[in-house]
DNA sequence: ATGGCTTCATAGTGAAGA
């Protein structure tokens, strides 16, 4: 079973590189953030044609996420239970007895923010719904932009980055709460290249500087860990013209 | 230097992303 996530920013810009890119991976299961895409324009059928169901919560201009599977998803829930937000950031869904849970973590904008405050009662609010959907689901991934790098060699200067939105200490406390739940960074599960990232900005050329961060990922829970054999992240698409400034992450599971 | 690019939005001194 193949596994990915991407931050598509705007499915429908990203449409054909989302076919292309499938088309050649073959995933099982792919989920998608920042669809910035209302429900009634996404492009359902032409995921049909590429051989994908699929579910999701969009909004105009901004978020959005979606789950794609070859098998069709059931049991969805959108958003945090008990957590009232506008924004669509969350989708749950059962693929053929794996829970997978799409994420798109707030931003943050900067630590002074009230963004920052809300990522971090969002990231709480994840941590208590997983709690509760672990205990029902064994086979479990979380996976999606987290918008948090957890550790120094997943920030291409950390000293520079020390401190700021993305890789504060309270956002790395998060994610390690995330992983104190039992879960496993399946890419960590793995031997790496160093500088491994999945995002980098847009501006001052900083994807051929290789000027990024880690900040998406896929969690699974131990039973899922324990049949995971590959994780990797496509670094390709991101060279590609009107690149997403996020590059897929890809997990292989027995 | 708080910019720099990209998207969706609207015609804003744009907003938001990361």
């Amino acid at each position: 079973m193949k596994l990915a996530t991407w931050n598509v920013n705007s499915l429908n810009v990203r449409l054909p590189q989302l076919l292309t890119w499938v088309g050649r991976e073959q995933p099982d299961i792919v989920c998608l953030q920042e669809t910035k895409t209302e429900d009634a324009n996404f492009p359902t059928e032409e995921l049909r044609e590429a051989g994908y169901h699929a579910l999701f919560a969009g909004q105009r201009a901004y978020n959005g996420v979606a789950v794609l599977a070859r098998v069709p998803p059931g049991d969805m829930i959108v958003g945090i239970p008990g957590f009232a937000d506008e924004q669509k950031r969350a989708l749950a869904a059962t693929v053929d007895g794996t829970r997978v849970i799409c994420a798109y973590v707030p931003n943050g904008e900067s630590v002074e923010s009230d963004k920052y405050r809300y990522k971090l009662s969002w990231l709480a609010a994840l941590h208590a719904w997983l709690g509760q959907e672990l205990k029902a689901y064994p086979r479990l991934a979380l996976l999606g932009d987290y918008n948090i790098a957890p550790e120094d060699r997943d920030v291409h200067d950390p000293r520079l980055w020390e401190g700021k939105v993305l890789f504060s200490k309270p956002e790395r406390a998060a994610f390690r709460g995330l992983l104190g739940l039992g879960l496993r960074d399946s890419f960590r599960l793995f031997e790496q290249p160093e500088l491994s990232f999945s995002w980098w900005d847009y501006r001052m050329n900083a994807f051929n500087r290789n000027r990024g961060l880690r900040i998406d990922h896929i969690l699974l829970s131990e039973e899922l860990a324990g049949r995971a054999r590959a994780s990797r992240i496509e670094k390709s698409l991101r060279g590609l013209e009107r690149p997403s400034d996020h590059a897929p992450v890809v997990a292989e599971l027995i």
